[in-house]
DNA sequence: CGGTCACTCGAACAACGATCCGATGGAGGT
DNA sequence: ACCTCCATCGGATCGTTGTTCGAGTGACCG
């Protein structure tokens, strides 16, 4: 009896649930990447067999698709606020909590209807509904705004996560061998540096804003 | 002699290549997606043994890198135009790029340096001076436009990926059934509808020209 | 003819996602 | 106290993947 195996502290705390799955899973991909995500190395962690989770979910990408939404729940929604001042705190929000989580940005390209992305859409539509915005610039603001998020957090991602100096030297040596077939990218794109990403992501979403606003001026 | 299995037409046509590898794996790619690439499956098209490609290519991964260059070669770079219009071109023909190579967008995530990148990147900038936009909008214009494509083609891409009448109308369904949660998207956002995609993209980027042309006036 | 060089490929390895089938253990009934 | 049931777990295993190793093959040059 007391050398069973399968006592409750030797395994990992509370009995496995999808929700601390779910859970581990961020913490995993946070540490280690995209790529090191295994469901052996995460029941590992959670001091499970690697076949239990299939038990609480179907598959590896059930996994990736739970994450995914869970982090969103860090996203707060607006409240009491005028709507731009609101729609441009939830999309700064939402890149910081891509960048946080730079796996995501790998993750983008699979359908987003957890529940945290769909509340948080659905407030970005009722702010600019409540802001006056009318079809057919509804539809693009909505897009706009999502489309440029994710754009930015996807390319910025993409450096972060290749952050390693090697990565980033070669592409810089790269880039400077060949400055005569580049001229204009030479002489002012930093491509491999992410500081002034956000003053400039902060002044797209303004054009963008600012595009959305005069429409709902001139009708 | 005659038994000999290696003639030239028994395998796939002229010798093998970095550049037949690259165009292959594109049409493979086109035909079948991302996930159903394999080095195995790419040199059985090829007419060759799987452990060939990795004499004329480092890793699969190269091949994705490869791949994803290639085809911007079918963007043009406009030429002898006003810059608005050339401008407007360029990311017109990027995003039609995207969205005709679907599993493009699941490889965006990775660091974009191949030449043809590049070249088109390098018009972009040497027309934003052109039009006398200056740091730092320069940096802010040339990255707003392209995270706008990017993830404007990664939205749609997800979509046209999952075209499969079931994950549609599952989420559709899903959508439906939770409308009351969700009011303001049950009300506008058909968000499985490609339809409008065309048109709210064309605003969105104009609200962004709009707003890069202001600063060039402005100062 | 001998040798070098570019190129090809089968066998093999480790790791992965996924699944089968059986073991375990606690709750609840009798 | 015993049994039954069912949620929960895991060892063994299957098929597939990316990649390496070393042995080949033929063309070309001296």
């Amino acid at each position: 009896m007391w050398l069973r195996t399968s006592s409750r502290e030797e395994r990992g705390g509370p009995p496995l649930s999808r929700r601390r799955i779910v859970d581990e899973a961020v913490a995993l991909l946070d540490a280690e990447g995209a790529d090191r995500l295994t469901m052996r190395r995460l029941a590992e962690r959670l001091g499970t067999g690697s076949t239990t989770l299939y038990w609480h979910v179907k598959t590896k990408d059930d996994v990736l698709d739970l994450a995914l939404d869970a982090i969103f729940a860090a996203v707060p929604i607006p409240e009491d606020q005028e709507w731009r001042a609101g729609v441009t705190r939830l999309i700064g929000d939402w890149r910081a909590t891509l960048l946080r989580h730079p796996w995501s940005a790998a993750l983008l390209g699979r359908p987003m209807l957890g529940p945290n992305v769909l509340a948080r859409s659905d407030f970005l539509y009722a702010a600019l509904v409540g802001a006056g915005v009318t079809e057919p610039h509804l539809t693009a603001a909505a897009f706009g705004l999502s489309n440029f998020v994710i754009g930015s957090a996807l390319m910025q991602a993409t450096w972060l996560v290749n952050a390693d100096a090697e990565t980033r030297d070669a592409a810089r040596d790269h880039m400077a061998q060949q400055s005569d077939r580049y001229p204009a990218l030479a002489a002012h794109g930093p491509l491999t540096a992410t500081d002034g990403w956000d003053e400039s992501f902060e002044r797209g979403l303004n054009w963008l804003l600012d595009g959305i606003e005069a429409t709902v001026a001139t009708g």
